[in-house]
DNA sequence: CCTACCGATCGGTAGG
DNA sequence: CCTACCGATCGGTAGG
């Protein structure tokens, strides 16, 4: 019944998803993780595939509010794309153990939310890809299979949580801006 | 005994791992897969690890030799850097499922098998470190962290598993182009 | 390569 | 929130 309870035990879980895989993480490990017995998880959930389901859901919120806020924005598409990049790295930073359930576990879900998070998923790339689609129409992005540009933003920003730990010399707002450059500008001289 | 029915297994295994994961693939899963009895499996294998085991090391032993080739090419350093990530997408475009467990279930490894891995991989990534600093020495790469520079590259070439199947339109030479574009020249006009 | 089976562990429930 | 326990499934072995 306690709500932060479940937070508790839903923050402990993404962090055992992370480390272990959603399979190969039990409720006993949880339970310990959480200072209780396995039993008595269930009465603030309601069973191990609900956690699973509340944090690729809660993020894919969060994801999907982000957009819509640079969809609103009036700048020019380059500077959409820039805020989406900055977006995701600031996610994945400072959430960044929800980030691997969404990334990797949502496929252990089972129907019917399988097929929701699947479908609000690719609504997000489809928006994402036309803010691409529609720079390259106005001359702002270099022509190119807007797919292959999707895909590799969203890729290179995906490694962030197998790499990035809290105590970082490196501030975020480099990190930002590093991974911004390599996108826009390219590495080579 | 039979030397052909042990890889017979073991594709089966890596195509089950990258579906549904190795914790979450069971023995009986992949007997079934290659129509046997799960007990018949321990006449070609020694156990499960095993097969994960040989999948990752093949894997990373493969790369660290496409590694080898092209740090022994006398070509410049950008020319190194355009030529690794081909090697990668082509790695990954032709054996794709290899590389999934290659890239996520490494972690299920138990001791000394994932030092041994971690270590190998560590050493992968020095040296292609290494490759994009000399770039930067010799005022072929634009200065920054070749650390983020790394990642992000590795990154973009790792999603490929997830997106990519046999028959798809987009020509293998295409996609490379695409992505060593983006990655050497940047995406904005 | 199979049948038969092992102890361990799984997610989850009953009942207090 | 716990103890006690359920049936199912796990990786793996014995013996042929």
């Amino acid at each position: 019944m306690n709500r932060s309870k479940k937070k508790v035990i839903q923050i402990a879980a993404a962090k055992l998803f992370r480390d272990r895989g959603y399979a190969a993480t039990s409720m006993r490990d949880l339970a310990e993780a959480v200072h209780l017995k396995a039993s008595s998880l269930y009465n603030h959930i309601s069973g191990k595939e609900e956690i699973l389901k509340d944090i690729c859901f809660e993020t894919s919120q969060r994801f999907l509010e982000a957009l819509e806020e640079v969809e609103k924005k009036d700048i020019s598409y380059s500077e959409k794309i820039r805020h989406l990049i900055q977006l995701h790295i600031q996610t994945a930073m400072t959430d960044v153990t929800s980030i691997t359930a969404f990334n990797d576990e949502w496929r252990h879900l089972s129907e019917p939310h399988l097929s929701t998070f699947k479908t609000i998923r690719k609504e997000y790339e489809n928006r994402f890809r036309d803010i691409i689609q529609q720079g390259m129409d106005n001359h702002q992005i270099r022509n190119g299979d807007p797919t292959i540009i999707l895909y590799t933003i969203l890729s290179s920003v995906r490694w962030l949580y197998d790499w990035y730990r809290p105590d970082r010399v490196l501030t975020s707002s480099e990190l930002e801006d590093s991974i911004i450059n390599i996108l826009m500008s390219g590495i080579a001289k």
